[in-house]
RNA sequence: GCCCCCAUCGUCUAGUGGACUAGGACACAGCCCUUUCAAGGCUGCGACGGGGAUUCGAAUUCCCCUGGGGGCACCA
């Protein structure tokens, strides 16, 4: 591929306010952005918000948090506007009407009376008769009589393009290179709808030109329509940018591709799509930007963790797979750690502090800031913290006495362990974690018993949990007072 | 049904005709470490969908088949 010359490079995002943002357009929007970046290029964000029937409020500024939250700036659009503007097609109606207009004046277009109902069952004919299914042009030879009866019976037409009824239409892609499609495949497409909308392939055409936008970078999906924007290019005698369509990514189970509602597993299990889901859940926006990077792309055929600044340096079209790709929601766990365990311990407390203030008011800084190192390398995710943690911040432990007792021992033994410990830890001279360790070390020794059992059957005293943070630096943080008062609590149960 | 795209371990991928007994990562299994769980270390399992053709030589180029995915709206 031809290095791009570095001012030239203007490229967008897209998206229709329809929803959610979500996986499948962060991939899309982050591709656009790396590669803007990576050549010193503009990178502007239009809201096609063209459909009034399936407009969704909340869309928008979902999609404006996403992207900040995922560190993706953008040169021109909402809210930082730009020499092109507006940069919502709704504020720019006049001008797709001017350019539908000029397309029926020089015999591109034409009006077509059709109604909704005689363009469904011309459909379900065609279905039936196991014809390919298209509009049929019965209105693209009406004579100017013709139209002027419907007009006067006050029908609204819509504007179609002509498509040229023979030859081909081709383009170069980037990433997939020629690619051709026969003109009689292609049927005349609604550019103006009745209510004087245009539809997303008129706007996007006169949008990315008026826009001087040079590279469009999107979804596979989008293939089989790029043949009618070429021809919408050929129409208005402009030329159209270059394209390069990206591998689409596939759910995990491989049944489709990611979309905007939940996906479900094998087993029944619901995960994420939606970019503020992540977000809740505690993925880290670094780790998000690098696993979203490596859908489709690579750096080498051994690197995994690049930090923002490598992937913008090396971000390359000629690397861009062109096979699908399947979601690994296990990888970016795995990730998603890394990036958690690599986090200054401040920093990591920062972000864990939000999650636990959600569900205890007693929070503190400083005893997230101390619980932080016990639970940095076991979090998958900044939520998970909770599970961990939440003893901390609770005294209502969930407790079964037989829980207490550890494999191999008996009720007797349990006891003798919770009671030796509490006269232990009552009589250490000062309770941080060494002296802990060394104290009850010793104590096990001397009872005969596994360090597995004496500190099991302690841990789930002091915690309630089977698994949980290391013992020793826990007990220190709870603090002499707590810890005794749950293993005189534990004791009770058992006792009993 | 019609059109289009795609094809390397279970998954993400490296691979751009010889450096490939095909490399890495996730997942999985085993071992080590170990107070639980992790993390970490080591080892293992594991792929070029099939058939032709081109070539001295093919994972890599071409064709066919098969499989997967996507698209066929007055949605984007």
């Amino acid at each position: 591929m031809q290095e791009p010359v570095m001012s030239e490079v203007r490229v967008r995002f897209a998206p229709s306010p329809t929803g959610y943002f979500h996986l499948g357009s962060a991939r899309s929007l982050l591709f656009n952005w790396l590669f803007a970046r990576r050549h010193g290029g503009a990178f502007i964000l239009r809201i096609e918000d063209t459909d009034r029937t399936r407009y969704h409020e909340e869309a928008v500024s979902d999609m404006l948090d996403g992207m900040r939250w995922l560190g993706l700036d953008w040169d021109e659009g909402p809210e930082v506007d730009g020499p092109y503007g507006p940069y919502y097609q709704s504020q720019r109606l006049s001008l797709y009407q001017d350019y539908a207009q000029r397309l029926l004046d020089s015999g591109h277009a034409y009006k077509c009376y059709c109604s909704l109902e005689d363009l469904e069952q011309m459909r379900r004919e065609q279905q039936q008769r196991g014809l390919p299914s298209g509009y049929d042009r019965r209105c693209r030879t009406l004579t100017a009589r013709q139209q002027a009866e419907r007009e006067a019976q006050g029908m609204v037409p819509v504007i179609r393009l002509k498509v040229p009824l023979m030859g081909t239409t081709s383009f170069h892609d980037l990433i997939r290179g020629q690619i051709e499609v026969q003109n009689e495949k292609l049927d005349d497409l609604v550019l103006l709808k009745s209510d004087g909308f245009p539809t997303y392939h008129l706007a996007v055409v006169v949008d990315d030109h008026l826009m001087r936008i040079s590279h469009v970078l999107r979804a596979d999906e989008w293939i089989p329509t790029t043949p009618h924007r070429i021809l919408i290019y050929d129409a208005l005698g402009w030329t159209p940018p270059l394209f390069a369509h990206l591998p689409i990514i596939l759910s995990p189970t491989g049944q489709g591709k990611m979309s905007k509602r939940k996906t479900v597993d094998a087993d029944g299990r619901e995960y994420n799509v939606l970019i503020h889901e992540f977000r809740a859940a505690g993925y880290l926006p670094e780790a998000m930007f690098n696993f979203l990077a490596l859908i489709g792309w690579a750096y080498d055929d051994k690197t995994e963790i690049l930090t923002r600044q490598q992937i913008i340096q090396n971000f390359d079209l000629t690397h861009v797979s062109s096979a699908p790709a399947k979601f690994s929601y296990d990888k970016l766990d795995w990730m998603n750690g890394v990036y958690i365990r690599s986090l200054e311990v401040d920093d990591l407390a920062g972000r864990l502090l939000p999650f636990l203030s959600r569900v205890s008011p007693d929070v503190d800084v400083e005893t997230v800031r101390r619980i932080t190192p016990l639970v940095q390398e076991r979090l998958t995710a900044l939520a998970d913290v909770v599970a961990w943690t939440d003893f901390f911040f609770t005294d209502k432990l969930d407790l079964e006495p037989e829980s207490l007792i550890e494999k191999k021992m008996t009720a007797e033994q349990a006891i003798q362990v919770l009671e030796q410990s509490y006269q232990v830890l009552g009589e250490l001279p000062t309770f941080d974690e060494q002296a802990i360790e060394a104290g009850l070390r010793a104590k096990a020794e001397e009872m005969g018993l596994k360090a597995r059992q004496f500190f099991g059957t302690l841990r789930i005293a002091a915690t309630g949990k089977r698994v949980a943070p290391p013992l020793f630096g826990t007990l220190a943080i709870l603090g002499r007072e707590k810890v005794l008062q749950r293993v005189a609590r534990a004791r009770e149960l058992l006792v009993s």
